[in-house]
DNA sequence: ATTACAAAACAACGGATGTCGTTTAGTCAT
DNA sequence: ATGACTAAACGACATCCGTTGTTTTGTAAT
C-alpha cells in the first residue's frame, strides 16, 4: 500500500543477484569453450553457486541461453532506436536491421565457436524481437494481415542480418549497406501482401 | 572397376537397415509423446537395437530429428514438383509454398505437442531445404545477390508457412490461398533487392 | 527487535548420456 | 564356398542431468 513501484520491478534483490551471477559466469565461459561443451556444474562451479540454484532460475542451459540472449538483444535495440523511437516505418526498419547486424556480429566475435544448439536459438529469439518491436508500427498502419507480415519481415530481416554476420571478417560489406539492399525489398512485403 | 554404381549410392545394407529402423522407432515413439520426453533409450528399446549403436550413427535425439525432417521434406517436395519440375520460377516457387504447408501441418497433426527443442530444428531445416530448391533456380536467373535472396526468401516462406500450421483446425485459409497471399511479396524480393 | 516469509545452500537419488574396448556378424572379392 | 575385411552390436563405465527434501540465511513488514 504504501509503495507505487510496479510489482514486475520489486524483485527480490536476491533474485537480481543470483541471475545476474549465473549470466556473467555463462558469458564468462562462452568466452573459453563453446555452448554444447558448457555444463551446468561449469556454470554453478564458476558462480560460486550450488547446482541446484540454478534449476530454480531456469530450466536448463537453453533456457538460460534464450533470457541472455533476449535482453542482451532488447537493451540493443532500444539504445539503438534512440528515444523518442522515429515514427517513419522506414526509418524504424533501418534501425532494426542495423542494429540486428551489429549484436549478431558481436556474438559471432565473442563467443568461441559454437555448435548446433546455439544458433538456433539464437535465431528464434532474435526473430520473436524483431517481430516484437514491429508489430506496433505495422498495426499503426493498419495494414493487412499483419501477423503474417511480420512474420515474414521479421524472418527475412533475421535471415539476412543472420547470414551477413556469418561472413568473415573484414566484411566486405557494411551494415548500412545491408540495409540499404533488403530495405526495397522488406518494404515490398507490405504492399505486395493481398487481403 | 566392375561398377559404375556411385559411391554415395554402395552403402553397406546394414546401416540403412540400421538407420531405417532407428527412424520408424522414433516416428512412432513421436505419436506417443513429445520430442523432448523421448530418450534414446527408448528409442533403441523400441527398435531392439543396443543403445550404442545408436550413437554409431547419430550423435544424438537431435541429429537424428534433423535427417529425418530432411530426409522426409526432400521426398515431399520432389513428389510435389513433378518430374520434370517447372521452368517458371513461380511455379516451381508455389509448389514449394505449398510443400511447406502440407509438410508442417502433417507434423503438426502427427506429433505429440512437441516442446521447445522440437521446433526450431524443424524450422532450419525446412529453411534450408527450401533454400536448397530455391538456389539453383535464382542462379539461372542471373538475380543479383543470390545468396542474400535465397535467404531471404526460404525464411520468409518457411516463417509463414510454419504460422499457418500452427492456425488450428479447420484452417481458415488454404494452402493455396495464402501461396497467393504471399507470392507477390516473394517475387517482389527478387526485382527490389539492390546490387 | 521480532516475526513471517522466500530464496539459497546442500546432500543425495535415479536415471539418461556419451564413450570406451571387445566381440560378433554381415559383406564382398576371389 | 571360403576367408579376410569392415563395420555393426554389445556391455560397462564415468559423468551429467534434473529433482526432492531439509536446513540455513537473507529480506521486508510490523
Amino acid at each position: 500500500m504504501s509503495t507505487d513501484i510496479p510489482a514486475a520491478q520489486r524483485i527480490d534483490p536476491r533474485i537480481r543477484r543470483t541471475r545476474q551471477m549465473l549470466f556473467q559466469s555463462f558469458h564468462a565461459l562462452l568466452g573459453e569453450k563453446a555452448f554444447d561443451l558448457i555444463t551446468v556444474q561449469d556454470i554453478t562451479e564458476h558462480s560460486t553457486l550450488n547446482r541446484a540454484t540454478f534449476y530454480d532460475h531456469f530450466t536448463d542451459k537453453y533456457a538460460l541461453l534464450e533470457a541472455m540472449i533476449a535482453e542482451r538483444f532488447r537493451n540493443y535495440i532500444a539504445t539503438r532506436l534512440g528515444d523518442p523511437p522515429p515514427v517513419a516505418c522506414d526509418k524504424r526498419l533501418r534501425a532494426l536491421i542495423l542494429a540486428a547486424c551489429d549484436f549478431l556480429s558481436e556474438i559471432a566475435a565473442g563467443c568461441k565457436r559454437n555448435q548446433r544448439q546455439f544458433e538456433p536459438i539464437v535465431e528464434s529469439q532474435v526473430k520473436a524481437i524483431i517481430r516484437e518491436f514491429l508489430m506496433p508500427a505495422l498495426l499503426r498502419h493498419g495494414v493487412a494481415q499483419p501477423d503474417l507480415q511480420a512474420t515474414m519481415m521479421s524472418w527475412a530481416i533475421a535471415g539476412a542480418a543472420l547470414e551477413w554476420s556469418k561472413t568473415p571478417e573484414p566484411r566486405p560489406v557494411t551494415p548500412e549497406v545491408l540495409a540499404e539492399s533488403i530495405l526495397p525489398a522488406v518494404c515490398h512485403v507490405i504492399t505486395a501482401v493481398k487481403a
